[in-house]
DNA sequence: GAGTATTGTTCAGTGCACCGACGAAAACGA
DNA sequence: TCGTTTTCGTCGGTGCACTGAACAATACTC
């Protein structure tokens, strides 16, 4: 039987362009926070004060995951969480000011890594790397997540 | 301080992709055989007796990491692992029948998700899509395996 | 208003992925 | 040949990521 060229298989790339990041990040951006961390501090900035599910949807984690990066984003006193008082299922989230200061920190240490991480490529090229990866990863998500089901409901 | 735009991080968008993936996987390949623990067999499919860590290699894996993967295929009796009688600090892997059995069976259905993931995509795009994450992740990880390093030795 | 469904969070379990440190085996060098 | 260095595998620790189950609070419906 003929093995497969795994250099052809989306997810084989995709898991090795992750972990390209990872060690890129790790090096040339902060040891202690990582890349999920500062897109949930990312989130916040932009959007003080929502809850924990709805930070999850936008950074694209789900309940589980988030709960324990926020955790330790709580436990290092990054960020505040509150129940909310008219709705008790709920956590609100808060940056604190320490947090605030780190994603400001960081920020400009990513946009440097970016740059070297995208260095291979032209600016056009860019532009369609995004698009490319962005249209496949939609259309992966929309598959679970039907807005409308595959099957009509009886 | 303005919040950064997550759809044009390389990272963040490397991340959504990859489980995106392993999402479709689970529902149209495996929920045994994971996408790495794949990867595993095929390259012993195509070199068997390879030692741990140059499959490690191969699959873009480090050591600890490819330890715990090999141990759970050997645990399910999917691969037999050896030390090698010549050199004592190598384990040599070879697949079990039942390793090549299931091997082959997902290979068909890896081929099936493949197409479902990259739908988004015309032909040409797909050829685009593999060269610019190829581009990117060799790149960054030659940052950090230096054939010439960075720095002159002194 | 009481019973049922939905929603937000948490918990237990599995698996990937890294680092740093350790011990054993082999290779190298004086 | 005998010490030093390198290499392979393992172990402990941290963090991401999913599933499925449990629980509490809210919302819905009759």
């Amino acid at each position: 039987m003929a093995a497969a060229d795994l250099t052809t298989h989306p997810g084989h790339l995709a898991r090795r362009l992750q972990q390209a990041h990872y060690l890129l990040w790790n090096a040339m951006v902060s040891e202690e926070i990582t890349s999920p961390q500062f897109a949930v501090l990312n989130t916040l900035v932009a959007e003080p004060g929502l809850d924990q599910r709805t930070v999850g949807e936008r950074v694209g984690l789900d309940r589980s995951t988030i709960a324990e990066v926020i955790s330790r984003l709580s436990r290092r006193g990054l960020l505040d969480k509150v129940r909310d008082p008219q709705d008790g299922r709920r956590s609100l989230l808060h940056l604190t000011d320490e947090g605030a200061r780190t994603h400001r920190r960081l920020t400009v240490r990513t946009a440097r890594m970016n740059q070297v991480f995208l260095a291979p490529l032209t600016a056009d090229e860019r532009t369609v790397f995004f698009d490319l990866i962005r249209r496949v990863a939609d259309a992966a998500e929309g598959l679970r997540n039907p807005e409308e089901p595959l099957v009509a409901p009886h």
